[in-house]
DNA sequence: CATGAATGAGACTTCATTCAT
DNA sequence: TATGAATGAAGTCTCATTCAT
């Protein structure tokens, strides 16, 4: 062996396992776009972030606006998975599920690449109606669907009251979402909403 | 037909504004950016909306910017107001208070000109941070404040149990905030969420 | 008299004597111009010198080219007598003439509102050829046929040998001109030369 | 002819260039600002003459004014060199260098490429204070040092009278300088000052 | 697969100039 | 005479996107 042979520095792990590519100029994306806001992104950003040049990016996405949907389509499977397993569980004991939802929720919420997505989405929002709308149907009103059908059922096996399911799931998931707004978007709250306690407000009121 | 009548396309009629312009100004600024998103928009469009010139824009405000700001800055105004007066009507009936905040707030969320500044706010947030701490300081905190000092009052009085009055507020709120950003944002609520059945929900909580 | 008769600040002339606006707006010009350079200079700016509004500078000249010809103009004229005075003292004593335009110029050079109308003409040569144009016939030559004109009288009554005119008078007047350059533009010189030692060089040269 | 060969506009063949893009566009640069002055000189212009689009040229220079920098920066070099050697041959034989450095000096004000940088200075001055401060030093200071400390020199072996050095190398350069002036600048002379005649008038003066 | 080099289109901002008052 | 209000035309700079290597 030569000296030259040592000492080049090893020459560079050139080609990464290609199938990881995708993903992880999605996550530097994710990531710029939170920084700085869609728009303020250049794609140059999202390239040093994930370690390619400008060029590169084109190689795996079309375009900025094909960046941000996969971004967003790849953020929906999680959320319908899980929406399935709370289905699930939600069969025979209603009450403990949504119990779980509010837990999971609220610790999931705290993890700033999940509330990610939903901010993007919220931001970019009047430049791309069809993104919204995706992002509506395959996310929001699945939610939605999963958490009303838990309340009716606990409407049905008389744990609740017969009230509005749609109203009782705004109250179950408003409070957790207006909290993670106000603590990572503007940063106005130290302490996360406490679930337990939420879930005692919510299931008793605040009347004497 | 002459050449001159033809050739003079009538300079356009240049209006002599006066103490006005600013607002109108403002006013197409919000417009453009609500439908656009401040990126988006250009000065063009705003000053098209305004029936001015680009140049006449800058007439009265520096900046793209600044303008975003002015924004800002006249939507904080009347929060202010409110909050002030809301602090005094709830030193006597604190529930009574809360229950004229849940139906303002649920038909002022309703404008969608009301809700114009915080959905800016909360999209432009990455790339203005003294903004968003602006905003939040004037708007967010002295409204909950507000809203917490009434809850504490109701708890003093007896009227509520001994919650804790952050999370009472966002009981309270949270709903209806989320209720907008489902309706207007995210175009996902065909009804505004029942300020009554809402505080019914609130007070009495989901258990049977 | 009462406090506020004596306080109101005089009514303001609003009037100025008429005539002698041009000469403030040229004045004032002057100064932007050697401020800033004639293109970064604003027509704000010179209206804000001479204390008048914008659309007010225009009340007296056409344009900004206009105010640039008219302060060239305004510059010639003292040059052109100067040159007539010195041809007519020439006629009898030449190197006394020169000997006082060394001195005149010397002094002369050292007023920055002097030097001001070389340096524009200077700066802007390449954008305005007839200005140039008439700045080197006006000034210029006849400055040069002037101090030719006394070389060669020098020459003719024997007081300086037989001399290239123009090589003469350059040695007499470059040094001059390149100290007030270094000294006004470069800021690169402390002190002006002075005329008797110059003189002392030009007329018996440097070798020993 | 098919409308598709019509309509084909050949996309500009795209120069794939190397190192010497920076002053190649130099080079278009100061062309553009000799023709028209630094200000009224449009980046679109430097693009063209160096065979570039515009947004080509900030590929390698960061502003305008960045470009003007570098302009000069660039023609610093070879003055520093120049003066060097001035200085090494000027240990010996002082005289024969200021001889070298006036009819060097002569020659080169004839090239309008040299005199280009120095009239952009004299241009550019009252906007860019610190551009003026760097060619000062790094030009006008080491020059007249070189010229200074030759005449010194002169003076010590007893070639020359002991006369203010200041003053002798401005009667040295003066009348070059002024004379590459009026004729580049102002086109007011037909011919170069001849080196020998200067020379001769320098050192034996006008007396007879 | 990867990139350095290049560009077209467009945005913000500026400013000389005009005009109604 | 004087000006505040307005604008058309332009210029600098940016950036998503492309292509030859």
């Amino acid at each position: 062996l030569t000296d030259q042979s040592v000492m080049k520095p090893s020459p560079a792990p050139r080609r990464r396992r290609a199938a990881a590519r995708p993903d992880e100029i999605l996550d530097a994306a994710l990531d710029a776009f939170l920084e700085n806001g869609f728009e303020a992104t250049r794609m140059d950003d999202v390239a040093a972030r994930a370690g390619l040049s400008k060029a590169g990016v084109y190689l795996y996405f079309e375009s900025k606006e094909a960046l941000l949907k996969a971004l967003i389509v790849r953020a929906v499977k999680p959320v319908a998975d899980q929406a399935e397993h709370l289905a699930a569980a939600g069969l025979n004991r209603p009450l403990d599920a949504l119990t779980l939802i509010v837990g999971a929720l609220t610790s999931r919420l705290e993890d700033p690449r999940v509330v990610a997505v939903p901010r993007l989405v919220l931001s970019i929002a009047p430049g791309f109606p069809d993104l919204v709308q995706f992002y509506r149907e395959q996310v929001v009103d699945r939610a939605r669907r999963a958490v009303e059908a838990l309340v009716q059922a606990c409407i049905a096996e008389g744990t609740f009251r017969p009230v509005n399911a749609g109203a009782a799931a705004k109250l179950i998931i408003g409070p957790l979402v207006m909290g993670a707004l106000l603590r990572h978007v503007l940063q106005a709250e130290a302490e996360p909403l406490d679930p337990a306690a939420h879930l005692d407000l919510v299931l008793r009121g605040l009347s004497a």
